[in-house]
DNA sequence: TGCCAGGAGAAGT
DNA sequence: ACTTCTCCTGGC
């Protein structure tokens, strides 16, 4: 892979296994919007970007060579052989071989852990589109102004400090819902045991989402979407509705209780269990299986 | 207008 | 270890 520099940007030349659309939409992240020429403008670690594939080449405006060493090469997961994956996988079944093809450019990204367990905190029993504008709005509110992008206000997902500053009734304010108090509760553990919840990647992903367990707000599904997008814990399998419809299509019985299947998932698929769970998720949302 | 989707937590068995 | 209920919001 090539690099060039250009006008408030890069180009990374043939870039394999990358495509905006399988990033962003498939579940794993909060803050990126398609633009009307498919490219995808986000907020990630305190920066604005907009990322478009094309043909083989990947474009980041608004940025730096130098950032895309320090961050994005990271943030995007640059260093993993995504192709491996994809043929391990591949070789499971024809279901896994069809949901690899259909969402061949996925990356699990490398996001902030600590935003991450906020947003998951969010996330439960609630619809994409309400999750994204509560982040929105707790950006908005309680982060620092990054600046102006194609006419249009960006903020960065508060500290922990930041948000701790705001009551639960101001958290409510920006559209959380009956998680206010989680989130009060949260920036509250956070700030006041001093944590640094980036840490927690360094432990097992048992002892990892035994400590991310006793968050108010964290169960068994948004603990391991936590481990998953933001302590790169692997071996793990979020079971939401989407993975729920999709296993009972193609591999289990209707009545199993989701532990059990989640547990079905993990010695099925072992260590890259996280990876299939992504694009298990993609096929499915995309095609509206098990509806 | 009423009803539904979406997970954690609490209280029950 | 399981089941059941409530929590809130937006869209149909």
């Amino acid at each position: 892979m090539n690099i060039i520099e250009k006008e408030n940007g890069i180009i990374l030349e043939e870039v394999a296994d990358f495509d905006p659309k399988h990033i962003f939409e498939c579940g794993q992240c909060f803050r990126w919007r398609a633009e009307e020429d498919g490219s995808y403008t986000g907020v990630a670690m305190g920066k604005v970007i907009n990322v478009k594939r094309e043909g083989n080449d990947v474009i980041i405006d608004n940025t730096t060579k130098e950032d895309y060493e320090n961050i994005w090469r990271d943030y995007f997961d640059m260093d993993t052989d995504y192709g491996k994956i994809k043929s391990t996988l591949k070789e499971f079944d024809e279901y896994l071989d069809k949901a690899v093809d259909f969402g061949w450019g996925i990356r699990i990204l490398r996001q902030d852990s600590w935003e991450m367990l906020i947003s998951f905190i969010i996330s439960s029993n609630n619809r994409i589109p309400m999750i994204q504008r509560a982040i929105e709005n707790l950006s908005e509110r309680y982060g620092k102004l990054i600046g102006e992008y194609r006419g249009k206000k960006y903020y960065a997902f508060p500290t922990p400090e930041e948000l701790n500053k705001a009551t639960q009734e101001e958290i409510r304010e920006c559209k959380t819902g009956f998680r206010d108090k989680y989130i009060k509760s949260t920036c509250k553990s956070v700030v006041e045991l001093g944590l640094d919840v980036k840490n927690f990647r360094k432990l097992s992903t048992e002892d990892c989402c035994k400590e991310l367990k006793k968050f108010n707000g964290v169960g068994p599904k948004v603990c391991d979407c936590i481990a998953l997008f933001g302590m790169q814990k692997i071996d793990t399998f979020p079971v939401d509705v989407w993975v729920k419809r999709v296993m009972q299509e193609f591999y289990i019985e209707e009545d199993m209780s989701l532990p059990k299947m989640r547990k079905f998932a993990l010695e099925k698929f072992g260590d890259i269990a996280g990876y299939a769970q992504q694009y298990l998720f993609y096929y499915a949302r995309e095609l509206g299986i098990g509806k």
